[in-house]
DNA sequence: ATCGTTAATTTAACACCGTTAACTTAAAAT
DNA sequence: ATTTTAAGTTAACGGTGTTAAATTAACGAT
C-alpha cells in the first residue's frame, strides 16, 4: 500500500535508514553474506526502493562508509588541540586504534575490504579537507613535524612518513581483527603489541630517538 | 559422455586441475566473482562435479590456499639459509611481502578476512611445524636474534617482537590491498614504503640501530 | 558372457542473489 | 477534474551455490 509524496527532509530520513540497516547488517554478518533484499526487509520496504536511494550494493557500501569515515575523522579531531608533535602524533595513533578496536566491524568495512575504488564524484567526504579526513589530519601533523627537522634525515618525503605510521597501526589492529582469536598463535596482549610497534617505529623514524615517550 | 572408472591417481590428477583452475581466476578476477561453474567450464567438467572432490567453495578455496601457503612456507624455508641474522629477518619479511602482494587475493583469504571459528581441523597445515608454517620461522630467526642480544634490552618477550615485525609488514601489504588505488590518497611507491617500514621497525627494535642496512 | 555393483559424471532443479522493467497508487499541479 | 509526478510495488531476467536424481562405463563375481 505505497505513496504518499514525501517532503525532501523524509527522503532524507529514508535514506539514512537505509544506511544504518545496512551497516547493522554488514557488520553482523559480512557484506557478502547481506542481500539488499535482506536490507529492504529490515525496515518494511521492498527492495526496488533501496535503489531509487542507491545505484546499486556497492553505492549503499559506500554510503555506510562516508558516515564512518567522517566520525572517526571528528573524533581525532579532538586530539589535534595537543601541543607537542610527537605527542600528538601518539595520541592520533592510539585513536585511530581505539576506533578500530572498539568498532572492529566498522574497522573492516572501511579498511580492510577492498571495495571498487571509490568514485570521487559520488563519495561525500571531501578528501584532504581536515575536518573530514582522519589521514589529512595525520598528513598534518607529520608535515609540521618533518618541516621542524624531527625526522631523520635521509627521509625526503613526508608523505611517506604519514603512510608509514598510518600502516604500522593498521598492522597492529588489522592483524588483531583478523586474526585475534586464532589459537595458534600465542598473541601477546594488544596492548603491550600496540606499544612496542608505537616506541619502535617512531624511534626508526626520528632523528632524535629518545625523544619519544 | 561421462565415465571411465580411475585410478586414485587420476582422481588426484584431477583434484589438483580443479585445484589450478580455481587459483587462476581467482587470481585474475578475485574470488567473489568467479563461479563454481566458471571454473568447471575451464577443465570441461560440470560445476557438480567439483563438489566431489571439495564440499563446497570455501573448502576449495582453502585447497588453494593451503598450497600457496606450503609454497609460501618453503618459499621462506630457503632464506633461512642466510647466515647474517639481520638479513635474514630482512629477506623473510621481503618474501612474505612479495607473496602478499603476488597473490593478494589468497592474502586477503587468509590474513585480512576474520574466520568465525577458525577452520583448524580442515587446514591440512600443521601449525608451528617449521616446514610448513611461515610465522614459526619468522618466530626461529627472533628468538636466535633475541638471544644473541641484538634487540634492545629493554624488551624482554621475544614472541613480542617477531608478532611487531609481522604487523608491520602485514600493515604495509594489507593497506596496498585493500585500498592501494583508492584515488584520494597519494600512495608513494609500494617499494619505498615497504622498504621505509623495515628500516624504521628494525631501527626502532635493534640494541644497535646503525646494524640495518 | 552376463549380472549386479560401484564410481565418475551429467542434467535438472531449488532457492537464493543483484538488478531492472513495468505497473500501481496517491498526492500535487494545472 | 484532469494530468503529471514520484514513491513504492510486483514480476521477471539471468546469474549464483548447491543438491537430488539420472546416466554411463568399467569392474568383480557368477
Amino acid at each position: 500500500m505505497p505513496p504518499k509524496v514525501k517532503s525532501l527532509e523524509d527522503r532524507e530520513k529514508l535514506r539514512a535508514r537505509i544506511i544504518d540497516a545496512a551497516r547493522t547488517l554488514f557488520v553482523e554478518r559480512g557484506i557478502e553474506a547481506v542481500s539488499m533484499r535482506e536490507i529492504a526487509k529490515k525496515i518494511n520496504y521492498s527492495a526496488t526502493t533501496l535503489y531509487h536511494h542507491f545505484a546499486d550494493k556497492d553505492a549503499l557500501l559506500q554510503a555506510v562508509c562516508d558516515e564512518d569515515f567522517l566520525k572517526l575523522a571528528s573524533g581525532m579531531r579532538e586530539l589535534m588541540q595537543l601541543p607537542n608533535l610527537i605527542e600528538r602524533i601518539q595520541a592520533l595513533s592510539k585513536g585511530y586504534a581505539m576506533f578500530a578496536l572498539q568498532y572492529p566491524n566498522h574497522y573492516r568495512l572501511m579498511f580492510m575490504t577492498p571495495r571498487a575504488p571509490c568514485n570521487l564524484d559520488i563519495t561525500e567526504i571531501e578528501q584532504g579537507n581536515t575536518e573530514q579526513d582522519a589521514y589529512a589530519q595525520l598528513k598534518l601533523v607529520v608535515k609540521e613535524a618533518f618541516d621542524a627537522g624531527l625526522f631523520r634525515p635521509e627521509i625526503t618525503h613526508f608523505e611517506l612518513i604519514a603512510q608509514t605510521l598510518w600502516a604500522s597501526t593498521h598492522g597492529v589492529c588489522s592483524l588483531e581483527i583478523a586474526l585475534g582469536n586464532e589459537p595458534w598463535i600465542q598473541w601477546v596482549e594488544i596492548d603491550r603489541r600496540f606499544n612496542l610497534m608505537q616506541r619502535a617505529v617512531l624511534r626508526g623514524l626520528l632523528r632524535d630517538p629518545d625523544s619519544v615517550e
